[in-house]
DNA sequence: CAATAAAAAAACAGATCTGTACACCCCTTA
DNA sequence: TAAGGGGTGTACAGATCTGTTTTTTTATTG
């Protein structure tokens, strides 16, 4: 039935659902971005690199900003998403749980385009010239918070405890980049076991 | 006597000996870099904002990255001094003389430019394109952790606790343009009194 | 005052960046 | 087969950026 083809179903679509090409360009784009830095990559280096035409690519996103908007956004909800799904899945229960939690930031210190917290990037690079990326990321970190807390107040901690285990992992993230992030991650587990025993 | 004008000194002073319109053209690049990020930066705004001449300019700093090097180098050797200064005129002894260096992040975090750590940024934007200015974060922030071990062997603690305290000092400079330093600068006290009385 | 050297001012060259315009192609649908 | 919509590729416009060149001004020295 043609009332029921891809095709119509596809032209009635929201300009918000997600289409292959937008998420190949966001996918594109996001890995440019952390890798590189936002001002740093250019919208020519992204169409080339995901082979998408420019003019398609401007269909989706009106400017590069709203590219970059676009993708801290996706970017956040993904961030969100997996650290749900990894507070469910981590083993041991009391402090464990929250260790593991700290543990795991190893793995992402150790991989190949590793370039500290997304997040952080883009605060610093437009703090005081684009009010709406800056927002984003303190949403983001507002949401870490609030991750921290539910965490915590899980295993019977006092929630504010969050707000000492969330510099130690962002500051873990962020020194990754220079530092050994194993000896780091090792003895800041021992600074949250302190903490959370007293 | 011609032999000793300010004039001849200065022809043969060699290029690396600071003059006035070195470090102004340092001080304004170092300020808009602090705010703006360093690509978004341009130089055309140093010359402007500096007042000095954009022929000076180049003829102290062969290039923009050569330039930003010259500022990195300059901030880290004053963050330096600073904090060897602060150590030294720190109130109190044992735990307290570290929990009064964290304290003092408060003021940097309220400053009016505040954008975190100049060097963390620095490296973020830097970390696979520009390896020299990557490096340099990296000297700046093995500085930053000898000095937590000094600091922390002068008053009978276990060096090894500076890789705990680290990532909580650049954690907070970094959370502090998004999040209210305050309560979070608290509770990283709390933390540390609980790993160093351990 | 004349000579010289440095700095300022401004124009410019070449590259790059964002964003647009236009012609072409492919594929679906009528 | 004809029409039309979405994607491609390319060229281009305008702005901006780094770095250079050229000219003018200024200050100092003999």
């Amino acid at each position: 039935m043609s009332a029921f083809t891809f095709s119509h179903i596809h032209t009635r679509m929201p300009s918000t659902m997600p289409t292959p090409r937008r998420d190949l360009l966001l996918d594109t784009a996001e890995q440019l971005f952390y890798r590189g830095g936002f001002h740093a990559t250019g919208i020519d280096l992204i169409q080339a690199e995901s082979g998408v035409a420019k003019t398609t690519l401007y269909k989706h996103f009106p400017s590069k900003d709203a590219l970059i908007l676009a993708v801290l956004e996706r970017s956040s909800l993904r961030v969100r998403q997996a650290l749900e799904a990894q507070a469910q899945a981590l083993a041991g229960t009391g402090v464990e749980r929250i260790l593991a939690l700290f543990r795991d930031l190893r793995g992402m210190c150790e991989e190949s385009d590793f370039n500290g917290c997304l997040f952080n990037n883009a605060a610093a690079e437009f703090m005081y010239s684009n009010p709406p990326i800056r927002a984003l990321a303190a949403e983001h970190m507002q949401w870490m918070l609030e991750f921290l807390e539910r965490l915590l107040a899980e295993e019977g901690f006092e929630t504010e405890a969050a707000l000492a285990l969330l510099p130690m992992y962002e500051g873990l993230l962020t020194l990754g980049r220079v530092q050994d992030s194993h000896t780091a991650i090792k003895h800041c587990l021992g600074a949250i076991t302190a903490l959370l025993n007293r």
